[in-house]
DNA sequence: CGCCGAATAT
DNA sequence: GATATTCGGC
């Protein structure tokens, strides 16, 4: 009770990637011509991110992959170099882009772009465990009244995280909170209770606490460690399981994690819906991680996609 | 006009 | 299924 603020930081600086696995990720926006000319993996692009501009973090395991580059003939088996790369740390890298066949249009210009990397048309988003970590932090410590697409982007601080991308994954995890307040009533087909305190959101999923300052745009500090929240709990489990619990008031969100060990079973991710976790309960990250990306090797493009992945897979991804 | 959120498209 | 984009209402 008052040991919040202070701790609170404290805790949540615990929970923050190493640098070791910070750094690596600071890599900017890849652009595909760079990630096809370079094979991405590697990542020993010694620039990390413009120290100084006005970038705020550099948690880069945005990925976002840059705009569409057209040209070339592109190897189709690109995603796998990455794979090697996998072992080197954790970071979970995973840049996603369509292939050419269907984005069309092409700009190219060169790699300096800064702004329009932003302006372009961006490769699908890959929200990977660690940037749905970010996200959930954020919306755990915006009231459920701040928690708004813009609000979010801003929390978290990921360059070249659009609104756009967090109203969708907004969308889906409010949707996913849903299904968990659905749940705990009465008809879960599952007989479980789901003790597993998706109780939370009744109606005040989170609740409010106004985002503490440390929160807010280092306005000068570009280098805030990682602008994340407190998880009061789970560290080393999957982060997928986490909700955002609003007790009381102005508090701080304990945040409740089941699955450590899920009773009668199964779990939805945040966004997925019901997991089987039967037999075999995979460590795999939330849904967003298909386990076509968390497979490793080349796994099946569906569409006409190309997935670039770099992840080493489950893991912690604190 | 910008933003949000639900619906719809890819 | 995951994300993106569209669209109507503030």
């Amino acid at each position: 009770m008052k040991m919040d603020d202070a701790n609170w930081f404290a805790r949540w600086e615990e929970e923050l990637p190493s640098p070791e696995e910070l750094m690596p990720l600071s890599q900017t926006l890849i652009t595909p011509d760079l990630a096809v000319a370079f094979d991405i993996g590697n990542s020993s692009s010694p620039h990390h991110y413009s120290n100084g501009s006005t970038r705020y973090q550099s948690i880069e395991q945005l990925q976002i992959a840059p705009p569409p580059p057209p040209p070339p003939p592109p190897p189709p088996h690109v995603q796998q170099n990455l794979n090697s790369n996998a072992v080197s740390s954790q970071p979970n890298l995973s840049v996603e882009f369509e292939s050419s066949g269907g984005g069309g249009g092409g700009g190219g210009e060169g790699s300096g772009g800064d702004e329009q990397a932003r302006t372009l048309k961006r490769p699908r988003l890959v929200w990977t465990p660690q940037l749905h970590k970010r996200f959930v932090d954020a919306v755990g410590h915006l009231g459920i009244k701040n928690a708004v697409p813009k609000t979010i982007m801003q929390l978290m601080s990921v360059d070249g995280l659009t609104r756009e991308n967090v109203a969708s994954h907004l969308q889906k995890y409010r949707l996913y909170l849903k299904r968990m307040q659905g749940m705990n009533n009465s008809g879960n087909g599952n007989g479980n209770n789901s003790p597993s305190g998706v109780d939370l959101a009744t109606d005040h999923l989170f609740a409010s606490s106004p985002v503490p300052p440390h929160f807010l745009r280092p306005n000068s500090d570009q280098f805030m460690p990682c602008v994340s929240v407190p998880v009061t709990a789970m560290q080393h489990h999957h982060p997928q399981m986490a909700v955002p619990v609003m007790g009381h008031g102005q508090h701080h969100h304990q945040f409740r994690h089941f699955g450590n060990s899920p009773p009668s079973g199964q779990f939805d991710n945040p966004f997925l819906g019901r997991q089987r976790i039967g037999t075999q309960v995979h460590n795999r990250a939330y849904s967003v991680m298909p386990s076509s990306h968390v497979a490793d090797t080349d796994s099946p493009t569906p569409n006409g996609r190309k997935v670039l992945t770099l992840f080493p897979t489950g893991e912690d991804c604190n």
